[in-house]
DNA sequence: TTGTATGCGTTATCAC
DNA sequence: GTGATAACGCATACAA
């Protein structure tokens, strides 16, 4: 029965309801210490609690902001939203996460439904395919950022880690570590954070006077990994290192290796791109590139806040922050010998 | 500026607002086609979006559920809540997740948000210290339902596992295969289930004629369990078998036995008391006690909506689901010989 | 310092 | 079939 109402209020106090909102958005600067104590017991008696709706109707703004995800099972995209989150707390904002599951359909849903909601502003991780909504949004001046993928043709503040060059020296320290029979699996390249780390992989192979061998290079969906994997290492030369596009690769990759009896680094070096929850820990520990999430989830809402704002009108930039190669044994001891 | 409103769509196709109301509820029973085309029309060229604050603030409905998960690191917690957004998902119906971080002033602050925010009803994962809150969504009828920890106090619907059984099938497990130093590590005893899992424990040793050792008994917060485990593995005779109480512990516990040398199952034998990503598949792979998080987010996800809905309102029970205890290497081929 | 009137964008109740 | 009109709960000029 929250149905007790500021009118409510305003007769047990025996004041108006002007009063009361007053006393509600603590401009008790020009008001009477008596009404003040008659506004407080009234509340308390009758337990009264604010109407967030009512106030967000008139006020066209609800202290809330949208996630929309596209992967929640991602550390990365945890880690971001959690960031984001922390941040906007302070600032009395309202985060709420949304996961698109890589779904266009769900993300325009998503998109459309927080937007109905009147949200504040939105940072999304777009799957890139409703370019037609994006414009809009831009157009019409909606506070909105881009996270983890670039969309080209938009013009808007985006955050993204420097996936080409930070998977160029991946490869290059498989290379350098005497491979160079080096593979790449991600998932299909319909975003540029795949596609920039398909770029470092060649640019990496060619610097150094490798050839690209396509069998190594695949991008598929995350349940057609396995199979994938087993054309790949029944190849006459199979891998003898490996970088793993993302967390959910990885796992594939761990279940096939495991299921082949394949060692790692005995039989394969190993990396891969994204924080894990496990790297450290597992066995053997594993080499990864680690995305500064916190970091870029930080940037993600101080932009967006100041888009809400309208403070700090910068014109919409790409902010590209650096990825940080954590050795371990993954990638380490390699037998050469063999 | 999507401040195009019904107002102006009802101006653009020449007809009233309750008109253009009617259409957007899909009454067009008593329509006329040219209305209704017209209607149509005026909506796509203006690019009307409904507010659905407004329509909220009038039928005293959101649609939308909060749901308050203690500590979202958890895998349980992403587990269940997704089961539970894929379900109100279904009946048009917005989950919006909150993690009250295993902090109680953030828990009432998230509860008091929500409610503020007319969400239609919750589903907590209760800290269990804010039992006067609790109380009062209870006595107003608003719709609540906790998961994972039962508040004695309280008449309410609660899901949980059956968490003492579960506890006792793992430890009877290490008995069997003839272990007598059997250590169990939980944090803090502060909410049901930890408890339960206790009992679960003493009663198995009980049960077996194994004297309970106090020093292989530890409920501590998550940061103090390595310093915890130093002392457990420094005694004359330190334990061989060791349940994680949950999926966090277990991360701890890996830490430590990768820093100190100590192979799983060689030099121990290991179980752990949750969901996680990669049991299968880390080396050794980890004897697990799973919780349907599916089913147990679905059931509560049901029975909130009959609270909102008002329909089939059972008297608030509890609802108890079994845990499975899946065998894995972790467990397995502890040498007894030495 | 406090009260009155009006509007935010919908939906609901009736007339017509 | 359609259109006034009054809510919903709050905030904000402006008056008093």
């Amino acid at each position: 029965m929250a149905k007790v109402t500021m009118a409510d209020v305003a007769k047990e106090a025996g004041v108006s309801k002007s009063t009361v909102s007053q006393y509600l958005n603590k401009r008790y600067e020009y008001m009477g210490h008596d009404t003040k104590k008659r506004i407080e017991e009234a509340i308390a008696k009758l337990g009264y609690q604010p109407n967030f709706l009512a106030r967000s109707l008139k006020q066209k703004r609800t202290s809330t902001i949208g996630i929309i995800v596209a992967n929640i099972m991602h550390r990365f995209s945890t880690e971001v939203s959690r960031s984001i989150e922390d941040f906007f707390h302070e600032h009395d904002i309202h985060a709420i996460v949304c996961n698109a599951d890589d779904n266009p359909k769900k993300e325009k849903k998503y998109i459309e439904m927080l937007r109905a909601k009147q949200v504040d502003g939105l940072i999304i991780f777009p799957t890139g395919k409703n370019i037609a909504l994006y414009e809009s949004m831009i157009k019409e001046n909606y506070p909105v950022v881009f996270m983890d993928r670039k969309i080209e043709e938009l013009n808007v503040d985006t955050i993204a880690v420097n996936n080409k060059e930070s998977t160029y020296h991946a490869i290059k320290h498989f290379i350098e570590a005497g491979h160079e029979q080096i593979a790449l699996i991600t998932p299909p390249l319909t975003i540029s954070s795949r596609i920039e780390r398909v770029e470092g992989y060649k640019q990496a192979l060619s610097d150094h006077n490798l050839t690209l061998n396509p069998d190594y290079l695949k991008s598929v969906e995350i349940p057609a990994i396995q199979s994938e994997l087993d054309k790949m290492f029944s190849l006459s030369k199979s891998p003898t290192a490996l970088l793993a596009g993302n967390d959910l690769v990885l796992l594939e990759v761990l279940a096939f290796l495991k299921e082949k009896g394949i060692k790692v680094p005995r039989d394969l070096s190993l990396i891969v791109f994204d924080n894990l929850s496990f790297a450290h820990i597992s066995e053997p520990t594993i080499t990864a590139i680690i995305q500064p999430a916190y970091e870029m989830g930080k940037k993600a809402a101080e932009l967006l806040l100041a888009q809400i704002m309208k403070e700090n009108v910068t014109t919409p930039t790409e902010h590209i922050f650096e990825g940080r190669l954590i050795v371990r044994k993954s990638s380490e001891g390699y037998l050469f010998s063999k």
